[in-house]
DNA sequence: GGTGCAGTTCAAGCGGTCTTGAACTATATG
DNA sequence: CATATAGTTCAAGACCGCTTGAACTGCACC
């Protein structure tokens, strides 16, 4: 039941304790920067993932490393390897700026990715996974023998059910992919200026 | 990244290291229960919330605390409280035989009710704490002034998503509902016995 | 009442993940 | 080359949820 009832950050919004200090987020970013979190640490990831993200994304142009630290208050490793799991997903993007030295890292604004990134990446290792071990049981009880044959097919039944439920999965991909690809029209809005790698 | 790369149970299903004296559960069905404790857990329940269930599914007939608690090796409290949630999410149901004197617990067949639990459950209190989240980070931003309109902009649009996601969510559970509503017909073969609550 | 067994509750411990912080590498600059 | 700053790695530890096991309740039977 990870990230069901979550307790970090702030109580409710409204609510007027502040006990952390969170570099120099404003009380509005805060929020949206945690609530974004809470969704990707429902989704699997890990909270942080999501603060930076979001951040990255409400600013706009690109920060470094060090701003990202400060801002949400992480440690200087955990950026740096938050920062790598999202660059690899596709999520953000590392950009140099002409006249600058160091990295910058601004916001893919094709959330979408990220989301097709769980589903795809983890059916592909587990559902595969799980019908491997459902049909070894099923050969192993066959090869038993005296497995009375109610029982076999329950086993049956439930393969097909996990079948059925992965082709519901790869539909919500596919019509989520497409809900929110008009959604992207609006995203593409050209505010992060990147050129090399 | 729970349940990402699991390493419980079994190393892969055909493998000869047995280290674990499950009950006596025949070696296919201790695969086949842990498969489903993987689904589970992925899903973010609790594995043996899982395997409770594939076990009283693949027996067909009700079993009792005890008998659970030996199969799958689990702790007495364990099982108490698997047990209850697994009732209370109307997964499973406890039936008392007439000549006997202890209760005894039976799968219901409808998998689909747990999957439709998880999503509407978690939707419900989580998406809607989300948009009230946005929605007051938004009402901060705007009361503090001197924010910039793209920024809020960028706001909007992360709220905006949030709503698609939601959409294409329920979206989701409608299909998945007709999707398997399908299966659900060849589940219901009344294997199960059961009369009083 | 007393005994025994089924079932519940919950503090304490365990196990696994995430974060930290220090050591390390890489790169720019004088 | 020396120095400084940016970025990476990873062992140690913090943290958090799950499970355990013992104490407790409830019930049946003698």
């Amino acid at each position: 039941m990870k990230g069901y009832l979550w307790t970090g950050g702030h109580g409710s919004p409204g609510s007027p304790d502040a006990p952390v200090i969170e570099g120099r987020l404003a009380p509005w970013e805060a929020i949206a920067v945690d609530a974004v979190g809470n969704v990707i640490e429902f989704w699997g990831f890990k909270r942080n993932q999501g603060r930076v993200w979001a951040l990255l994304y409400l600013r706009g142009e690109p920060l470094t490393a060090g701003e990202i630290e400060r801002e949400l208050d992480l440690s200087k490793g955990g950026v740096s390897m938050l920062l790598r799991d999202l660059e690899r997903w596709g999520v953000i993007q590392r950009v140099r700026l002409p006249q600058d030295t160091v990295w910058r890292y601004g916001a893919e604004t094709d959330l979408v990715r990220m989301v097709r990134h769980v589903i795809e990446e983890r059916e592909a290792g587990f559902v595969a996974r799980i019908r491997a071990d459902l049909s070894e049981a099923r050969r192993l009880a066959e090869m038993a023998g005296e497995v009375p044959s109610e029982r076999l097919e329950r086993l049956e039944k439930m393969a097909t059910l996990a079948e059925h439920v992965e082709r519901a999965l790869r539909l919500f991909i596919k019509t989520s992919r497409l809900d929110v690809s008009g959604v992207l029209a609006v995203f593409r809005d050209g505010a992060s200026r990147r050129n090399e790698r």
